[in-house]
RNA sequence: GACCCCAUCGUCUAGUUUGGUUAGGACAUCAGCUUUUCAAGCUGAGAACACCGGUUCAAAUCCGGUUGGGGUCACCA
């Protein structure tokens, strides 16, 4: 165990918590936790005009719904005095300068570099004004910006999970780390942030490799410590392609809305780009948390496919039982809950035992907790069905029919006291040789499906008095 | 375009550090079993080391190159 670890998951509220990101703040959760340490939220809102309240509230409400609790929350924009100081610092030492070219001066020079076919970076205009010049400037209020003055040739720092990267200073150009003293960028706000917050280890996506060399200047321009850098794979969309930015960026939000368990995020989450060293599929939080190992984190941009979660939801939701289930399902399109009871549509009042059996067969059948009731809608809801739909193999309408009678009529024989599973059973097993001639004309009359729950479960459920009713309907259309 | 990163079944991956495996698992697909249907479950099948060269008795594993994919090049983060 590593001491005195911190970990930071740092967002910015521009969008919703989506699963890429959702993954980066279960990976700094796990690494946290695993060494004891402390995992901070921060929210990178340097940028005011995309940034927006209810992104933040989104990402805070989600990682609790995922279940990864943050030690703290930190938000940049409550910050801006560090940044002030370290800005006026870096001007004081010369590792930084102020930049009066404009906006359009500056564009155009880009595309002359890339017309040119350079690399479209600042070629350093400003970088060596005179105090002289910079004064006259700022008489005649020239806007400026600040820019750092990069002197290094070439940077080198250590990935967790690549080795050595190195990249020439050069490339990057000498690249504007704020608007104003008061108004700090991204490239400074995060290495400063990084530094006081104490952050051990930056564990981020690959997409900031590049980022990193930038940040590492500073760090180096301060004459501060390096954290240890992780840039773990990219996830990318079935078209390849970050998935941020391409199709299939939903919500965790909208995954919860459709009746996705968060246990189901965080581990179909964790196999994108980590596998433990057994073979074990399925964690819970408290087991990945023991099993977790940057090192043991891929290289490799993982694509996103969606069978998984599937297959993962559905697993999870099936180890659930039903009272566990009853609170996370939206009734309403089924049921009016008054009190202890649940009223359909189609007349049927239910108690809360009746309705938890429900759930227990519908989740059996269920990829989400939406397709719970969606698959016992029959229970709720009236239903037509064609006649067609009741025969079973090649046996004729007749036999059908003769066979729902002797079921309606055994039924209505029974007296409350021997309504029960095994009688029911006995006399389905015994009127015909085919079963199937007495369950299947019976699952259809019950559900006006052809693929059901077991039909006596559903009888039990339902009363012996719907159950005759729904039979009766099964004869007449025959009739 | 420049720079950086990466490369095992369709997908997620084990194996690479310390060369020797019938290249393993999961999802998905297909088949069989079970069964009154569906789902589940069980059993089985097909399915991969991108390519070329080097080192070596031996390469998925080490080295070089090629190709391919991705990322970054903002007064966004």
């Amino acid at each position: 165990m590593l001491e005195n670890v911190i970990t930071r998951f740092a967002p910015s509220p521009t969008g919703f918590l989506h699963l890429g990101s959702a993954r980066t703040a279960l990976y700094n959760f796990l690494f946290a936790r695993k060494n004891n340490g402390k995992f901070i939220l921060r929210i990178e809102d340097t940028d005011k005009e995309r940034s927006k309240r209810e992104f933040v509230d989104d990402i805070v409400e989600n990682l609790k719904w995922l279940g990864l609790n943050f030690d703290e929350i930190v938000k940049q924009s409550d910050r801006s005095e560090i940044y002030k100081k370290v800005i006026e610092e870096l001007l004081e030492k010369d590792k930084a300068y102020k930049c009066f070219c404009s906006k359009e001066k500056l564009e155009e020079k880009r595309q002359e570099q890339i017309l040119k076919g350079e690399a479209p970076i600042y070629q350093g205009i400003c970088r060596n004004l005179s105090k002289e010049e910079v004064d006259i400037n700022r008489a005649k209020n020239i806007p400026y910006i600040i820019r750092l003055k990069i002197t290094l040739q070439k940077i080198t720092f250590v990935d967790l999970l690549r080795g050595e990267i190195d990249v020439v200073a050069e490339q990057l150009g000498d690249f504007v780390i704020a608007k104003s003293k008061t108004e700090p960028l991204f490239h400074l706000a995060t290495p400063v942030d990084d530094h006081f917050m104490g952050i051990t280890h930056i564990i981020r996506g690959a997409d900031h490799i590049s980022n990193a060399s930038k940040q590492i200047l500073i760090f180096k321009a301060m004459g501060w410590d390096i954290p240890v850098f992780a840039h773990i794979p990219l996830i990318l969309g079935g078209e390849g392609g970050k998935l941020s930015k391409r199709q299939g960026a939903k919500s965790i939000g909208d995954y919860k809305v459709e009746g996705y368990l968060p246990e189901a995020i965080n581990n179909f989450l964790v196999h994108l780009g980590w596998h433990s060293k057994t073979d074990k599929e399925l964690f819970s939080l408290e087991e990945m948390i023991e099993e977790f190992d940057l090192k043991r984190v891929q290289k490799k941009a993982a694509v996103c496919n969606l069978n998984k979660l599937t297959w993962v939801n559905k697993f999870f939701i099936k180890k659930k039982l039903a009272g566990e289930i009853i609170d996370k399902i939206n009734l309403t399109d089924f049921v009016i809950k008054e009190g202890d009871e649940y009223k359909a549509p189609n007349g049927i009042v239910y108690n809360k035992e009746q309705m938890l059996k429900i759930i227990e067969l519908g989740k059996e059948r269920a990829n989400t907790l939406n397709d719970i009731l969606k698959t016992a809608s029959f229970f709720f809801k009236n239903f037509d069905y064609d006649k067609e739909l009741l025969k079973w193999k090649s046996f004729s309408y007749e036999e059908i029919e003769i066979s729902l009678e002797k079921i309606y009529k055994a039924f209505s024989e029974l007296s409350d006291n021997t309504f029960t599973e095994e009688k029911l059973k006995e006399i389905l097993d015994s009127l015909n040789s085919d079963k199937g001639l007495s369950y299947f004309p019976l699952r259809v009359a019950l559900t006006g499906l052809s693929a059901s729950p077991p039909p006596v479960e559903i009888v039990l459920i339902i009363g012996k008095e719907y159950t005759i009713k729904r039979i009766g309907r099964a004869i007449d259309k025959l009739k």
